[in-house]
DNA sequence: TTGCAATATGTCATATTTGACATATACTCT
DNA sequence: AGAGTATATGTCAAATATGACATATTGCAA
């Protein structure tokens, strides 16, 4: 099972030079980023599930394959936004959306 | 009941100017759309229960009394990053999230 | 009515996010 | 080993979102 600390870690960029510190984070942007990483690991979970490369899925929502890995890896640079708009793009229903929001730690 | 197009029209400036028109939106960007919506509409809600002022708001996400009143209004000039991190600043639970993103049309 | 607080709307310079690209790393195959 | 495919990581100019501000509009109490 996968650390408190390590999930922190995985939101890459965050926090980097700002006067708090990585565990030094409030509920609400615990909630948030526990709530962006789990919109992105459905991302990656529907992808493979469907059988697509992230370039595949780049050329669905108009963008790049860095930008796909990125969006996967839970990287501070992309918006929830982008990552909503790419899960619909590769099928998800809102019940994949409620799910995912749902099994935000 | 308010009617489907309406709920469009709300969505300000959305595709305007662009080749598509507002009706002929694919079935992802319908329900970005309306998932957008719902989370202004339970950010409202849940502000008022709350008995806070739009500037009330402003403050606690460091932000503009306007950029709220836009976020509520569903401006498409606001991204969905900022209406969640609103709503967890104003105390949104995990659940509260969950209903606004299941009652999206 | 007037006065005041809350909300709405428009604009704009700045900040953040973006797609694109280069390049690195990983993972099959033969 | 090498070649081919997928994924990861870094950078950057262009696109978009942002807070701040001015101002308009609403609602409501005196």
């Amino acid at each position: 099972m996968r650390s408190n600390k390590q999930k922190k870690l995985e939101a890459k960029g965050w926090k980097i030079g700002s006067a708090s510190d990585f565990l030094e984070l409030s509920p609400e942007e615990e909630l948030y980023i526990e709530l962006k990483l789990s919109l992105c690991k459905s991302l990656k979970k529907l992808r493979t599930k469907k059988h697509l490369s992230q370039e595949d899925v780049a050329k669905l929502i108009k963008s790049s394959q860095s930008r796909v890995a990125k969006m996967e890896a839970g990287d501070a640079s992309v918006s929830i936004d982008l990552v909503i708009k790419s899960l619909l793009s590769v099928g998800a229903s809102k019940s994949d959306l409620v799910k995912a929001v749902s099994s935000a730690a």
